[in-house]
DNA sequence: CACTTGTGGATTTTT
DNA sequence: TCCACAAGTG
């Protein structure tokens, strides 16, 4: 490759052919199949960077798309550190919907759908709850029974139409049953409500987008011309609206079917690995990324099949799974690393025991100098991280749970957006009847009821129709004047909006609002947590306000609530911080660990039993399998419960125990035994009694009325258990030592635990020297034949005469030194 | 209009 | 069991 400029050595620097090959396409189209671990990121962003100093491209011209927001600051940041920072300024890197958002910023305008609807510059994107209360409300006005036809499941539907790329008039042409039909309507009226708040869906922001392309020769022609070329990430999760948005922006027609890619000075990548395809229920579809080739018959093909990531041990794992799946290309994965350590199993008894291995195995790995940011934990429903934070908890190990509890979707969080999202788009009523009575203005359900038919006869939005109340007798005066009150003043915030930054804005909205007011009252009166927890999150947000104008380059209201809309938690993971992360399997795409922990491997719960009767429902949660064994780069933990507590069931509780006896994953069975231990695919199943675990029963098991000691005392008792275990699986973990992260000072292991549970640990253990005779109450006879770690952390490789070597840990396991 | 009591559902994954 | 939301009372 002639790569005579300096910076261009840098760009090719450390790379294989392969991936050489695909930095350095010329124009047109091209796929690139990329295997798990096989640093597909690395080439992308070197593509972007060559586009720009080798072919001269104009960032302007340059539309990148990535899964999450944060995959697209790390790419910036890296074409920034490879070309500096006026280069990377201009580039359109983000995801799809972000991408969207920001052209429609500038283009919407343009749009009026056949029905007439149409929308401002200035349009609000609703999230999940918003749009659900406007398909609740447009259910009861079709005064249609909303057992049958309940707002979130419709919500859905229309969201899969959507994805489809089909828009409410076409849907209504395509539906066949009654059902269908009643959707349809649903869906036109929704969007109808949609347009007159003058807000979109998430899904809105392709499928419009979509529609507007379609529809206006001029934009499309404007936008194909500006983005001359386009990197989709993860094709294998596009959808079919995103596809179709792709193909017009990158061939400058509508139509479909195999393309004309002839124009010179134009280029299309789209990167992706049909095994990693997890989102079919949000309508991606894998099948797209098969058909490329044939929509684009001059594409040039290349496959990153080199892996950079995991030991063979993972890899092999990963293959041996998704060996058993039918839908996919051939793949061969080839392992740049040693063997590495086997995958650790454990069967738990429940899921406590489960969550007290994890801990118990993670704390281990931090004495022998494993970082706790090098860990991530993951699972398949979210429900699943409450078991293992509250051992993570009562351990005082730090942990970042990404999802569940999402920060923007705190009610307190919303109701301060919605203030903001009403003074941005005063149409907005979502965000109106969400704070005109919070905190409490003495409005009640009845007035608002007539002022929403007072506007709608008068063709007004809330706010307009709060400030003309004079002719409308149906609402009470004290009423009318609140309203009135309150309409006044957000236009007074709008005046600010218009001039000052977002944080300012916010301060003004959280004290003139009385919002911070009336719930620092409430907690002062009640010392309820919940209501701290609430103002400590409003401070929280304060915070994000002032980042965002610390960062952003635009620090107007409307680039602020763009950017809150679409982030996700995982956007929101922070580098700093001493912690381990914890969440589901999906968020897990794209990221890399040191050491993985899969949790909750039983049959319907992963897979889950949603996709049990399903074929290709149950290939899917396979490559989800696959993702989550080829997050790992060196050290792989799988565990299981045999039995499992639902829906509020606990210990100690009489009688009425919702626990459910397990069947392992059968991915587990997929693996080649060889490659792990801790699991015996083989070995007979007894049924568990509860009296056979020996430390098990404890006294004030059920005692009821102290709650939480109650529950906390037996679960000690099994953890004295627990320590037990690294019988099990130390033998493989002694040959890790060579990897990369080993070059670690040591960690202080109390440094980020504070108080250790000490109580339960062997603290005066015997010291050994190489050679010592030991005892230990499992194995027998053995000899100390290597001292690992530090003094004061130091781990003993013991070969004992029958169970050969094993790795134990002094503080845990029980030695006796032999004279 | 605001606060209390009752009932029914909850667990798939998310931009 | 717990929480969110619906219906009833002051």
């Amino acid at each position: 490759m002639n790569t005579s400029i300096e910076t261009g050595k840098n760009l090719l620097a450390r790379l294989n052919k392969e991936q050489i090959e695909a930095v350095t396409q010329g124009f047109g189209p091209s796929l690139v199949i990329a295997g798990a671990g096989s640093g597909k990121t690395t080439v992308l962003t070197r593509r972007i960077a060559y586009l720009l100093s080798e072919m001269k491209q104009d960032p302007h011209s340059i539309l990148a798309v990535t899964f999450t927001n944060k995959a697209a600051a790390e790419m910036k940041q890296r074409i920034e550190f490879l070309l500096g920072e006026q280069k990377v300024r201009s580039l359109a890197i983000g995801t799809f919907h972000s991408i969207c958002a920001r052209i429609l910023r500038r283009e919407i305008e343009f749009y009026r759908a056949p029905e007439g609807w149409s929308w401002g510059s200035n349009f609000v994107i609703y999230d999940e709850t918003d749009s659900v209360n406007v398909v609740k409300s447009e259910i009861a006005k079709l005064n249609l029974d909303d057992k049958v036809y309940p707002a979130k499941e419709i919500k859905h539907a229309i969201s899969a139409v959507k994805n489809d790329g089909l828009t409410a008039g076409r849907y209504a042409h395509m539906a066949k049953t009654h059902r269908e039909s009643r959707i349809a309507q649903i869906y036109a009226n929704y969007q109808g409500a949609l347009a007159s708040n003058n807000a979109l869906d998430f899904d809105d922001l392709i499928l419009i987008f979509n529609e507007l392309l379609r529809s206006n020769q001029e934009v499309l022609a404007r936008e194909h011309d500006r983005y001359r070329h386009i990197l989709v990430d993860e094709f294998q999760d596009t959808n079919k609206a995103q596809y179709d948005l792709i193909r017009m922006l990158a061939t400058g027609t509508s139509r479909e079917g195999t393309q004309q890619f002839n124009e010179e000075e134009r280029s299309l990548m789209v990167v992706g690995d049909v095994d990693q395809s997890i989102y079919s229920w949000r309508k991606a579809d894998f099948r797209i990324i098969l058909g490329f080739q044939n929509d684009f018959p001059n594409s040039r093909l290349v496959k990153l099949e080199e892996n950079y990531r995991s030991t063979s041990t993972i890899l092999e794992v990963a293959n041996s799974i998704i060996a058993n799946n039918t839908e996919r290309l051939e793949k061969v994965l080839r392992c740049n690393r040693g063997e590495g350590s086997k995958v650790q199993a454990y069967e738990a008894t429940d899921e406590i025991d489960e969550a007290y291995y994890v801990v118990e195995e993670i704390k281990r790995l931090q004495a022998r100098g494993r970082n706790l940011s090098q860990t991530v934990i993951l699972y398949r429903t979210n429900a699943q991280s409450r078991a293992i934070e509250e051992i993570l908890i009562r351990n005082h190990i730090p942990y970042k749970l990404v999802g569940a509890t999402r920060f923007y979707e705190r009610q307190e969080i919303k109701d301060v957006l919605a203030y903001l999202k009403l003074i941005y788009n005063d149409k907005d009523s979502q965000a109106f009847l969400r704070v005109v009575n919070v905190p409490r203005r003495g409005i009640g359900k009845t007035s608002l009821e007539r002022l929403y038919e007072y506007a709608d006869e008068n063709g007004m939005s809330l706010v307009e129709a709060s400030l003309n109340l004079d002719n409308c007798d149906s609402i009470p005066n004290k009423a009318r004047q609140a309203l009135k009150d309150f309409a006044l003043l957000v236009k007074r915030w709008q005046a600010t909006a218009a001039n000052g930054p977002v944080s300012e804005l916010l301060a003004l909205v959280l004290k003139e609002s009385l919002y911070v007011e009336k719930l620092e009252e409430e907690a002062s009166s009640s010392k309820d947590e919940l209501v701290i927890g609430r103002l400590e999150n409003l401070q929280e947000l304060r915070a994000v306000a002032a980042e965002f104008e610390a960062i952003a380059d635009e620090t107007n209201l409307e680039s602020f609530l763009t950017r809150i809309s679409l982030v996700s938690d995982l956007d929101a993971i922070k580098e700093e911080g001493e912690s381990i992360t914890l969440m589901t399997l999906h968020s897990a795409k794209g990221l890399e660990f040191p050491i993985v922990f899969l949790m909750g491997l039983e049959e319907g719960l992963f897979p889950h039993s949603r996709s049990l009767n399903s074929p290709p429902a149950l290939e899917e949660e396979r490559r989800l399998m696959y993702v989550g064994v080829t997050r790992a780069a060196d050290l792989l933990y799988m565990t299981l419960a045999r039995r499992r507590m639902f829906a509020g069931g606990r210990f100690g509780n009489s009688g009425g125990f919702t626990s459910n006896f397990t069947i392992p994953s059968r991915f587990l069975k997929e693996i080649d035994p060889a490659l792990m231990i801790g699991f015996y695919p083989q070995e007979e199943r007894e049924p568990i009694e509860r009296d056979s675990s020996p430390n098990f029963a404890s006294p004030g098991f059920g005692s009821a009325n102290n709650s939480n000691f109650g529950t906390s005392k037996p679960r000690f008792a099994r953890y004295g258990q627990i320590t037990e275990k690294p019988n099990v699986y130390s033998s493989s973990t002694s040959n890790y030592s060579g990897s990369r992260q080993n070059n670690n000072a040591p960690r202080m292991s109390s440094s980020t635990s504070g108080g250790n549970e000490s109580n339960v640990t062997n603290e005066a253990y015997e010291s050994l020297k190489v050679g010592d005779l030991v005892q230990h109450n499992k194995f027998g006879m053995g000899k100390v034949a290597q001292i690992i770690g530090d003094p004061g952390k130091e781990l003993y490789n013991i070969e004992f005469q029958d169970a050969g070597k094993r790795l134990l840990d002094p503080r845990f396991a029980k030695l006796t030194k032999l004279s």
